[in-house]
DNA sequence: TCTGGGGTCCTAGGACCC
DNA sequence: TCTGGGGTCCTAGGACCC
């Protein structure tokens, strides 16, 4: 059996428990950029604002609503996700953290507690300890656990905890979920099932498996086995080692001219090498694009560049050159940009990196020297105290993204400490 | 004026081998 | 006129997730 663990409107959830003005309003959180919607308070589902929408196209009834808007604070939403994790490991052996917001608990071992009181226990030390609401789902496989949650969101007699280990009420739910909720089941997938007459997670459940296999390939049919109670999505307890790393970002205003675009990907770069090293991995090939603004009237132009490097490296010097070398390619006169990112690929332990017979790009011990140094001065002095001069002045990047209504980083920031009066 | 970011997995098709 | 069969490896692109 599995349970799991989601958060309720994550975003807003974290920033609610440090500012109860929050309570009872509605809420939304923005994107990077302040772009969309990605996080609702209840108060503003009910005002019909969907996930996504842009920020700019509900601009009336914001101000209608004294909706509160805010910019995402991702530092405070890591923060408040590792409490809640580190809360549920008090609780069940087997923690698979799935995302940013939710946790899959293995529940083997633990049956004779009664599954759903034991979720609600989970949700009360949760609501108690952090401060977060979550609903809990629980069922034979993930993809059913998926559906319970979803149910003990959307169904108030549940109370915030939904148990489908009972195949009776499982097939009942079933039946009321349409199939392009059912986990796995994205809008491509969707539309083909519902051509088919497939509509609800009961029909995909009873649908041919040779038949799903054509149409949805392996993982359909995985999703089909899922639903049916088998179980082929193991708990992942050790998170696997990563593969690609990206900083992509959207820019504040467009741009023309090249500099600009250059100094964002050497900003993104340098930032693509801290992560790496913070991993404690090396990347075989870097790749960077800029991106015209798809929505404007511009003409349009996507340019995209890779480099395989000598040898794997978290060198900052090595993989920003690497990265100005592709953005060069990549960059075209009379395009307005809007995006531009950097992405690592075929990351590696550095022990483990085939080597070059042509010899390391840099000295390695230098570099290791060099990038430990400049790691500890940004760490200690904030992340600005050295660069590259080639990203040019922090004050004066024009590209630079919009996070205009920023909340405090009450737990990270001995600056942003909540004051108790 | 204004429209997110960071990942993984799967498949098809090309390049290559004997 | 007529040109094989059986593999592996890699990558781009699509689909999906939160």
């Amino acid at each position: 059996m599995f349970a799991l663990v989601d958060g309720n409107n994550f975003y807003v959830s974290c920033e609610r428990v440090f500012d109860p003005r929050l309570e009872g309003v509605p809420v939304g959180v923005l994107s990077n950029n302040d772009g969309r919607f990605v996080a609702r308070s209840a108060e503003l589902k009910a005002l019909g604002v969907k996930m996504g929408t842009p920020a700019f196209q509900v601009r009336d009834l914001i101000r209608q609503h004294r909706v509160r808007v805010l910019s995402s604070n991702y530092t405070l939403y890591g923060d408040m996700s590792a409490r809640v994790v580190q809360t549920l490991r008090e609780f069940a052996p087997e923690v698979d953290v799935y995302s940013i917001d939710e946790s899959f608990l293995g529940l083997r071992g633990l049956e004779h507690l009664g599954l759903a009181a034991y979720g609600r226990g989970i949700r009360s030390a949760v609501k108690d300890w952090v401060g977060i609401p979550t609903c809990v789902g629980i069922g034979p496989s993930k993809t059913i656990a998926k559906l319970a949650n979803r149910a003990a969101k959307q169904v108030p007699e549940f109370g915030g905890v939904c148990d489908l280990s009972d195949p009776v009420l499982r097939d009942r739910v079933m039946q009321t979920i349409p199939v392009g909720d059912v986990w796995g089941v994205g809008a491509a997938s969707a539309r083909k099932l519902e051509a088919l007459g497939v509509l609800t997670a009961a029909d995909l459940r009873d649908v041919d498996r040779r038949q799903v296999r054509q149409v949805l390939t392996v993982v359909g049919q995985r999703v089909v086995d899922e639903l049916r109670g088998i179980s082929c999505l193991p708990l992942e307890l050790v998170t696997p080692q990563q593969k690609a790393l990206a900083v992509t970002r959207s820019f504040g205003r467009t741009v023309d001219a090249w500099e600009p675009v250059r100094e964002a990907v050497v900003t993104y770069a340098t930032r693509a090498a801290e992560k790496l090293r913070h991993a404690g991995l090396a990347a075989s090939y870097v790749q960077a694009f800029c991106h015209t603004n798809p929505f404007s009237a511009d003409p349009q132009h996507h340019g995209v560049a890779h480099l395989a490097l000598l040898e794997p490296t978290s060198d900052t010097f090595e993989i920003v050159g690497a990265a100005v070398a592709c953005a060069q390619r990549a960059w075209r006169r009379g395009f307005r940009y809007g995006k531009a990112g950097v992405i690592l690929d075929g990351l590696v332990r550095p022990e483990r990196a085939q080597r070059s017979l042509l010899g390391p790009a840099r000295d390695p011990e230098k570099s290791a020297r060099l990038m430990a140094a400049m790691d500890a001065i940004n760490g200690r002095l904030g992340r600005n105290t050295v660069y590259l001069a080639g990203a040019g002045r922090p004050e004066q990047r024009e590209w630079k993204t919009r996070f205009d209504r920023l909340s405090p980083r009450y737990t990270t920031s001995w600056d942003d400490l909540p004051v108790a009066r």
